[in-house]
DNA sequence: ATCCAAGGTTCAATGAATGAACTTCCCTGC
DNA sequence: GCAGGGAAGTTCATTCATTGAACCTTGGAT
């Protein structure tokens, strides 16, 4: 494999997972998937990504462990992409990564990411800074901050602002 | 801008993110940036990246104040590149996507990550868990774990299996 | 019988990555 | 004074990936 995704000669963990994730969209992908979005269109919706693209990334996802597709009805059949342990174990960086963004390159807060039993915001590793505990994914809540569009074009971005905990399916109003 | 690294339609500071350090190799320059790879001609031989893909992602980096470009010596005129504070703000990141690689793809531990005042090896976030803080980059050491080829042919791999702290200079022995 | 929506696949065009060859500048040895 | 060499790039044809538009399929709903 003379060019592509893999970084053959490295002898290293960073390499190994940019080897999965490294692609274009794919970190994309996995963070809307933590933001509760579960279903093709939605994610078509809100990356912009081409369909072939998107496609292949989700394949290439699931074939690596990170999502998982499930059967949510049976006629018409339609199914959704959600997350599993290993994708979950990557919100440590993309939290990080996002902060970074904002700290660096960003303006305002585009999201607040709060501990859902009391409130506070997350610090910097996710952890709670009142509880003194890492905040498990499921009791993360998202809210949106300052300076995230208010009135967004898509519905999924819509969707994503009202104040939900992460994995939490999204609802499109149109579902 | 119709291809391309951006994210356009994206607001999200990982998307920004993304769009500055998610292209292909990228992040593994800013990776031996920290690891103490200075020269043109190292990152080369420890990355196996082609020549003019490496001279444009040292360009953009410095661009974006990640890295900064240095004169180390004037006859013949020599350049080194160092990491600047934003490229040091990378380090929980690329911390945590090894952990990450490491976790759920990889086999043994190849680079152990110490607190370098005692010796303790460091918790997911880069903290001490026997001093309790965040280990500030400069006083990580890095010292190679049992999955690391003890031989590698290069001369860059070879100076990175002396234990050494982050940033501290690699030496290869041809300087 | 026709329309529609979800979830894709196919395809030509464009842009980026690759590896090899070439260039430049300056130093060192003969 | 000249040949050779290393560091740090640039140039270029080829290969591969991404893009956007169009098309296809499946199974309701009208």
């Amino acid at each position: 494999m003379p060019l592509g995704k893999d970084y053959a000669r490295q002898e290293c963990s960073i390499a190994r997972a940019l080897e999965i994730v490294g692609e274009r969209w794919t970190l994309l992908v996995v963070r809307d998937a933590l933001y509760g979005v579960r279903r093709y269109n939605d994610f078509l919706i809100h990356l912009g990504a081409p369909r072939a693209v998107l496609a292949a990334r989700l394949q290439a996802l699931i074939a690596e462990g990170i999502l998982e597709k499930r059967r949510y009805q049976q006629s018409p059949p339609r199914d959704e992409y959600v997350v599993t342990q290993r994708g979950l174990a990557l919100w440590p960086t993309l939290r990080s990564l996002g902060l970074w963004g904002r700290e660096h390159f960003g303006e305002a807060k585009l999201r607040i990411f709060q501990h859902a039993d009391c409130g506070t915001e997350l610090g910097p590793y996710g952890e709670c800074p009142t509880c003194g505990t890492v905040v498990p994914v499921p009791d993360v809540l998202m809210v949106p901050g300052p300076g995230l569009d208010p009135d967004p074009a898509d519905p999924v971005s819509r969707a994503l602002l009202k104040p939900k905990r992460l994995l939490e399916p999204i609802e499109t109003g149109q579902g």
